[in-house]
DNA sequence: CACCTGATGTCACATCGTGTCATCGGCTAC
DNA sequence: GTAGCCGATGACACGATGTGACATCAGGTG
């Protein structure tokens, strides 16, 4: 048997979620969340940088992975479909599975701004991987950043839509929908 | 003669641009900020929320402009021409005077990661604004968020671009060029 | 003249987050 | 097999952040 129990920062994640849900964001304690999980406040902060990053441990690798998606990606796609192809091949692995635990730590972000601010700064990591991938590819920087910046608000609102959306629309197509909306919106008006 | 010096806020932000300038925004404490001013850390902490939002009193009523030319502005424009006008007037009063001193900050901000997560709450707050603006004004809400949430990625784009150029060239025209750059790379590729 | 308002000062305090050293199970080298 | 290293955790001290509660006092108002 190994003399530490495995999955420390799972433990953590977990114990942090059972608290905010029982008690909010506030007034959970860092202190409380590891004595849960069987650990020490100081074993915590080795695992998150802050008491927000236990809300995103499930994050942390989508911004590579999508950057390795838009490297590997089959030649000739335009700009935007390739984004479009690198997101939602990241983010296709049996959704729907997880719906309740997203729209669960959406609940606890979404109520206080400090974890939107976090999410966002996620947000922006991500758009700030896909932008490098775009360049060493070959797109000229400046368009890979608008590109990115854009694609990575596209994939948060289509993600929101698909939460508040019903079970079986798939995100897919819900950003596919959201691309072409905004494709319209943004041409020149007649 | 007034009990308290004017200006308390002013006073406070200007000490902290000094001493982020000469120390580093890590190794300045609050205490230190506030004796620069001759203020108190309490009166800190009573006109900035915490120690970063000291590097974004000048923006705070930027939202609130930007809504107001939104729903004041001639009839007849397309979404994006709208938010496109309304980012355009907000930011158009002689920016090149500030140049130097939204340089300067902005060389603070990209120091830490803390900072750059502020910026990104600012400027969510910002397409919040322009969302609800545009939702008042009978713009359907999913194209209303979709149109703000990119507006405000462009307007932060052109923001750096015009910060990396030559002086001269008008956040206008960078806008107005990124605008149709970023509609150029959102378009279905042939 | 008494009272109210509002910005500031003072003090105590909880929480956050880090630096540093100790502990000790398991793995590797020889 | 045993000596020694490695790496995750514990223990502890501490500075900094941010807040609550109450006091102070100039100027305006009745």
């Amino acid at each position: 048997m190994a003399r530490w129990a495995p999955d420390a920062a799972l433990r953590l994640e977990r114990a942090a979620m059972e608290l905010f849900t029982e008690n909010g964001y506030a007034a959970t304690t860092v202190p409380a969340i590891a004595e849960r999980a069987g650990l020490t406040t100081r074993t915590f902060f080795r695992h998150f940088a802050d008491k927000r990053d236990v809300l995103f441990l499930r994050e942390r690798e989508f911004p590579s992975v999508v950057a390795h998606l838009l490297t590997d990606a089959p030649a000739g796609l335009g700009t935007i479909d390739l984004l479009m192809h690198g997101l939602d091949g990241a983010a296709s692995g049996d959704l729907e599975r997880w719906r309740d635990d997203i729209a669960a730590r959406r609940a606890i972000i979404r109520s206080e701004p400090q974890l939107r601010e976090r999410e966002l700064l996620k947000s922006a990591g991500l758009a700030d991987a896909m932008r490098d991938a775009l360049v060493s590819n070959g797109t000229p920087a400046p368009d890979a950043a608008l590109a990115a910046s854009a694609a990575s608000a596209l994939f948060d609102l289509a993600l929101e839509t698909w939460l508040a959306g019903p079970p079986g629309v798939t995100l897919t197509s819900i950003l596919h929908d959201h691309r072409l909306r905004l494709t319209r919106l943004l041409a020149p008006s007649a």
